[in-house]
DNA sequence: TGTACATCAGTGAACGCGCGTTCACTGATGTAC
DNA sequence: TGTACATCAGTGAACGCGCGTTCACTGATGTAC
């Protein structure tokens, strides 16, 4: 195994953890033990925590503008956010924390990041923004990127208030809500 | 200074600290020096800082029940919509985390949170979504409840993400465009 | 083809630190007589 | 009205623990000759 293969293993741990335990929950030790390594040789990749989380937390963006850009490019408007909608808020996307959305699993982390991380992130989401806003039916450039925020909002509260109750059946009822919101002509 | 006062003291600094900080980042030594006690005396208040989060919480959900409740009754629909965006997506709310929703500010620790204190929880959103339920416009209750499921999810969204940004405009601009989503008539 | 040496990814014990919690104590207050 | 005593909210030092980080080391690999 080379060096870069095993700084990328510890990376994909290190993005996983993040988001299924939070930054503070997450230690260098539980990331390094999760690669079958020992905690010592992290400084061979890594300056610190710190840096690890942004190289984690860009893999987990790339990943999402990836999943979306996939998308067929003749889906627009209402069924574009339909497909969106059917695949954010789910119980698998609830339930799977660490391979899900990074902003909804980090939105604690994120409010109360430094300057710096919250640069590094609003470049992430700005990009998604973007991509919302291309499949939006706005008139002007401006309506659509309103729209864009509009929705990722939706989604991101829906997806959070989900994961937050302890009723399974409420849960359920939060995601099928905030879906069928989406799915009315705006 | 009563006993009573004393807890009362703690419990007000607390409730602060953890929306301000969440609560890995707020510690009892924390939370005593800014009620100007020392840290010995905490557990003849509280059995843990466990004990004291869910009771902090308990407080700060009153709060934001009381000031839902304390609004003009008469106002439905759209407009009674547009007076809570406009109470709720404003900068002076997302610059003041600790005096602030309990739910935007712990989304983070909530999700991660045992099943006991995401009951605790799911109680006090339950009745903000009740409170919201009698104010939409929905012919049958379930579609009221629907509606205020999705109506809080923006709320909820847009706060986040106005807090996560790290440029002042795009933030406001966040603010606006959610803002401007919640007054169109649904 | 062999031998000596340099490199460096990964090891594992140790560090300083701050956390949540405990505990022997102090000193102000209230009650008994 | 005064004295002896009990109570207990609050003190402050100490504890055990796990964290992020450091560091002397090891041993596999590659290169020089």
């Amino acid at each position: 195994m080379t060096k870069e293969e095993t700084r990328h293993k510890i990376v994909a741990a290190a993005s996983h953890l993040f988001r299924e335990r939070g930054v503070k929950a997450t230690t260098v030790p539980d990331v390094m033990e999760r690669c079958g390594l020992t905690v010592g040789g992290f400084y061979k990749h890594f300056e610190s925590k710190e840096d690890l989380f942004r190289t984690a937390m860009g893999e987990a963006l790339g990943e999402m503008r990836g999943r979306f850009s996939r998308m067929d490019p003749n889906l627009r408007g209402e069924v574009w956010r339909r497909a969106v909608a059917n695949y954010y808020l789910t119980e698998n996307h609830r339930d799977n924390r660490g391979a899900g959305c990074a902003f909804a699993a980090l939105c604690g982390d994120l409010q109360r990041a430094d300057g710096e991380t919250r640069a590094w992130f609003q470049e992430g989401l700005s990009e998604v923004i973007g991509m919302f806003a291309e499949r939006m039916e706005g008139e002007t450039p401006e309506e659509r990127r309103t729209q864009a925020w509009q929705f990722f909002a939706s989604l991101l509260g829906g997806l959070i208030m989900s994961r937050s109750v302890a009723d399974p059946r409420l849960s359920k009822d939060i995601l099928s809500a905030v879906r069928s919101g989406e799915t009315i002509a705006s």
